[in-house]
DNA sequence: AGCACGCCGACT
DNA sequence: GTCGGCGTGCTC
């Protein structure tokens, strides 16, 4: 075997396993390709990491083959397993889970087992079998055979009992068990298409002999006539037949598919097949649009971006702070179009493209034709001709959320990030990336230029600005296009909405039980007179937050979770209503009497969105009022057409929740209000005022963004907080020195780097020895190894204790960050062991 | 002795 | 992840 080549083969469960590349692969099989190789009993697909040639130790047990090649398109650049890598080390996951993130859309495949009944088992008695085993046999016979997933779906029982039914039915010789491929999930699309096949000298002679087919005729002379159009229209005729779909023939001609090819028998046609894009942008048809002038500021931001752009010596990272409204999409877009004449490709990540359609269109309009959109909306079939246009360079523009950022960009010279601060952008399954961090270490493989905007960065970016490197860019004014006397843009500094903060617990005391504060109120009263359009915020869905016993204290909870159950009016009939768990979906009946103490005084505590709805149709029964949240959206197009609505002036009053927060632009809005400013901030979570403040800044940013004399009111029962007065002010600076401080106390991020380990069990019990074990454990470590800093909160359960059945401990590793290197952390893990049952989650967003 | 169950380590 | 080996502990 000297001439053999081995390949480490990175596998599910984090394996490495060494293969020998068989002759006729040895050209093909390159590191990144995906493969299909032997495990055990199954054929599995795995990522080639390393090609070598024998060593001696490979000797010592028999090698085996590499089977094939999966999918030859399925090949990570050595960028891509650089970053999965990075990924991999960072977030403590499998080195194959990394790695799967950049392969392209639906090829990830594992073999099924699939049964069939053999020739006993066709004969075979079903009367002596037991019951479960009989349904079985009786569904293989019928219907042949069935993979395992097909079956599950058909027969009652759990996965294990019937597993054991059918090694059953295997051992009595009455089934066959095959490893077999589900057929692939994508392939490109393609269109059938006909072409003329006749010379153009040999036309004449071709349609006489068609004399006596008339229809046959019809459809040819209808073809040659476009193509005469097309030639007096471009001035001379190229010889080129046009190919066309041949849809477009049948309804131009009302031909069928039997004529077609009998005229293709004839040598007159030419019938083929070609490849379609599905093009998630179709239909939204956008007119390009014209750029307007730049402000100053502006200016200034684009000519440091776009020199960083043109240098490409290092990555290059820059925050671009500007207020809501003050123009960063259009420095985005500027600086994109500068990247794409360098011969770069631009890759843009958003938090969530459902309610981003706005800032799509607007770079499908400046770019038409050059962008790809990627998102778990899209279809798998869609996501995959996407990521194709992406990797061949035609689309020289990827636009997505999180999972965009593993896009296959060979030409990639610049990243952003809009919104850099939002939660979204890290993923709460597999590797638990944060998409951000890894668009940072993307740009540092491809000495990329990033730009991470926000009108309230995180404190980690904004701490980095100061002391991590990064490039600082600010926009403090906003931007008031306007068209000025002469037709031509203006534009003019707009001032931000002036907030009122209005203790709640004095509007009690003066006697106000309504869920509108007076100033509210009158704020909404010459809203409505002077016909400009309101918001009000509140960050619950549902009519009340809970319903409680006033006698006895029972609070309605739900079976499954921790969480109380919310109560919620029925869309359809508004005079019913029932209890919905919001982490579980669980719905239950109202109950008329406590289930405790049988009182009958039994009611709901709290406002949701429903009863603001409510509330307000019952003070101004004139206006017009549309709830924008998770329950009152629909569809896959739910969100722009709310959008639509409002913007069209056809309601007066959005009640919503956070959905409405995030960088819509909402250009009538005169009121803000937020019925209760302090939701979320005395959660046990060292982020709840960050979150709080960036809320509540963006909120209130969705206010005045095209004229002055707009104004926002925050309700609430805090009104001491620095959160709320920052927010008050506009302020980030404000914040940011008050948040930073209570970081440094605490040893928090940005001064450290924190690790969550989870446990989940089906008891509580089990939750606490097993998290009390891992804990102290980690104490005994922390001490041998004199690891100074480094701390544990912990063992605890964690504030959302119990969710669909399941029970949830936590630990929190907390280390400074000097030492906080992932390799510090990941060495540290492995002295740990194997966590079976754990989620780790390194740099974890939120710990509630 | 015979068997169920769960843990552990290997998988190339 | 999945499988098989092996030890523990319970039942016949």
């Amino acid at each position: 075997m000297p001439n053999d080549t081995i390949a480490e083969v990175a596998l599910r469960a984090s394996l490495l396993l060494s293969y020998r590349v068989p002759e006729r692969l040895h050209r093909l099989a390159r590191v990144g390709q995906l493969v299909w190789v032997p495990l055990r009993r199954e054929r599995v697909q795995g990522v080639i990491v390393a090609v070598r040639p024998p060593q001696p130790h490979d000797s010592r047990h028999e090698l085996r083959e590499v089977l094939d090649l999966a999918d030859p398109e399925a090949t990570i650049p050595s960028s891509g397993l650089q970053l999965a890598s990075w990924v991999a080390q960072t977030y403590r996951a499998p080195l194959y889970d990394a790695l799967e993130l950049l392969l392209p859309p639906g090829v990830g495949q594992e073999a099924e087992a699939h049964y069939r009944a053999t020739a006993a088992g066709i004969q075979a008695t079903l009367g002596d079998l037991p019951p479960r085993e009989r349904a079985i046999l009786y569904y293989l016979r019928t219907h042949g055979t069935q993979s395992e997933r097909d079956l599950r779906a058909v027969l009652r029982g759990s996965d294990s009992d019937l597993r054991d039914a059918y090694i059953a039915l295997v051992e009595r010789g009455l089934l066959t068990r095959d490893m077999m491929l589900s057929a692939p999930r994508v392939r490109p699309r393609t269109e059938r298409t006909v072409r003329l096949a006749i010379p153009v000298e040999e036309v004449d002679t071709a349609l006489t002999t068609l004399a006596r087919a008339p229809k046959q005729a019809q459809v040819i002379h209808w073809m040659l006539e476009q193509d005469l159009a097309r030639a007096n229209m471009e001035e001379g005729f190229d010889g080129a037949w046009t190919t066309w779909p041949v849809d477009a023939i049948y309804t131009a001609t009302g031909t069928t598919a039997t004529l077609l090819r009998q005229l293709e028998e004839r040598d007159l046609l030419k019938i083929g097949q070609r490849e379609v894009r599905r093009d998630p942008l179709a239909g939204d048809g956008v007119p390009p649009d014209v750029p307007p002038p730049l402000t100053p500021a502006q200016q200034r931001a684009y000519t440091a971006l776009v020199t960083a752009l043109e240098e490409r010596q290092a990555a290059d990272v820059f925050l671009l702070h500007g207020v809501t409204g003050s123009g960063k999409t259009e420095i985005y877009l500027r600086v994109i179009a500068r990247a794409m004449r360098l011969g770069r490709q631009a890759l843009v990540l958003v938090p969530e493209i459902a309610l981003t359609a706005q800032l799509v269109r607007r770079f499908a309009a400046r770019f038409p034709g050059k962008i790809a959109v990627l998102h778990s909306g899209l279809g798998i079939g869609e996501r995959y001709d996407e990521w194709r246009r992406l990797r061949r360079g035609e689309a020289r523009l990827a636009i997505g959320s999180r999972s965009a950022v593993f896009a296959p960009l060979p030409d990639l010279g610049l990243i952003v990030v809009d919104e850099e601060h939002e939660p979204t952008y890290k993923h709460d399954a597999g590797p638990r990336y944060h998409a951000r961090d890894v668009a940072i270490q993307l740009a540092h493989i491809t000495k990329s230029v990033v730009i991470l905007g926000s009108a309230t960065p995180s404190v980690e970016t904004y701490q980095a600005t100061r002391t991590g490197g990064y490039h600082l860019l600010e926009l403090d004014e906003r931007v008031g296009g306007s068209l000025g006397p002469d037709g031509l843009h203006h534009s003019v500094a707009l001032p931000l909405p002036p907030v009122r903060l209005v203790d709640m617990r004095q509007e009690l005391q003066n006697g106000n039980r309504s869920i509108f504060s007076h100033a509210l109120q009158l704020a909404l009263t010459s809203t409505l007179e002077r016909k400009e359009q309101s918001i009000l915020f509140l960050n619950r869905r549902g009519a009340a937050s809970f319903v409680m016993c006033r006698d006895c204290g029972y609070v309605a909870g739900c079976g499954s979770c921790s969480n109380p159950l919310t109560l919620h009016y029925d869309d359809q009939s508004p005079t019913s209503s029932s209890l919905i768990c919001h982490a579980c979906g669980r719905r239950e009946a109202v109950p008329r009497i406590c289930p405790h103490c049988l009182s009958p005084r039994i009611k709901d505590f709290g406002v949701g969105t429903q009863r603001v709805v409510e509330e307000v149709q019952h003070l101004f029964p004139q206006a017009r009022v549309l709830r924008w949240d998770r329950d009152s959206v629909r569809g896959k197009h739910g969100h722009s057409q709310m959008l639509d609505t409002f913007l069209q002036g056809q309601a007066d009053v959005l009640v919503g929740t956070q959905m409405i927060a995030k960088g819509l632009d909402l250009p009538l809005v005169a009121l803000v209000g937020v019925i209760a400013a302090d939701t979320g901030l005395h959660m046990p979570d060292f982020r709840s005022g960050e979150r709080t403040f960036q809320l509540l800044t963006q909120v209130a940013g969705r206010a005045g963004r095209r004229s002055a004399g707009a104004q926002v009111i925050f309700q609430t029962y805090s009104p001491d907080h620095y959160a709320l007065l920052a927010a008050q002010e506009h302020d980030y600076r404000v914040f940011f020195r008050q948040e930073i401080a209570y970081r440094r106390e605490l040893g928090y991020p940005p001064f450290g780097r924190l690790v969550r380990l989870i446990y989940t069990a089906s008891k509580p019990s089990i939750c606490k020895r097993e998290a009390t074990a891992v804990a102290s454990k980690i104490e005994e470590l922390i001490e041998e190894r004199d690891l100074s800093g480094w701390s544990l909160i912990g063992p605890a359960p964690a504030f959302f204790q119990r969710s669909r059945g399941q029970w949830r401990w936590h630990l929190i590793l907390r280390i400074p960050m000097p030492q906080a290197e992932s390799s510090s952390i990941a060495g540290f893990l492995d002295l740990l062991g194997p966590l079976h049952g754990w989620t780790v989650d390194v740099d974890p967003v939120q710990v509630l």
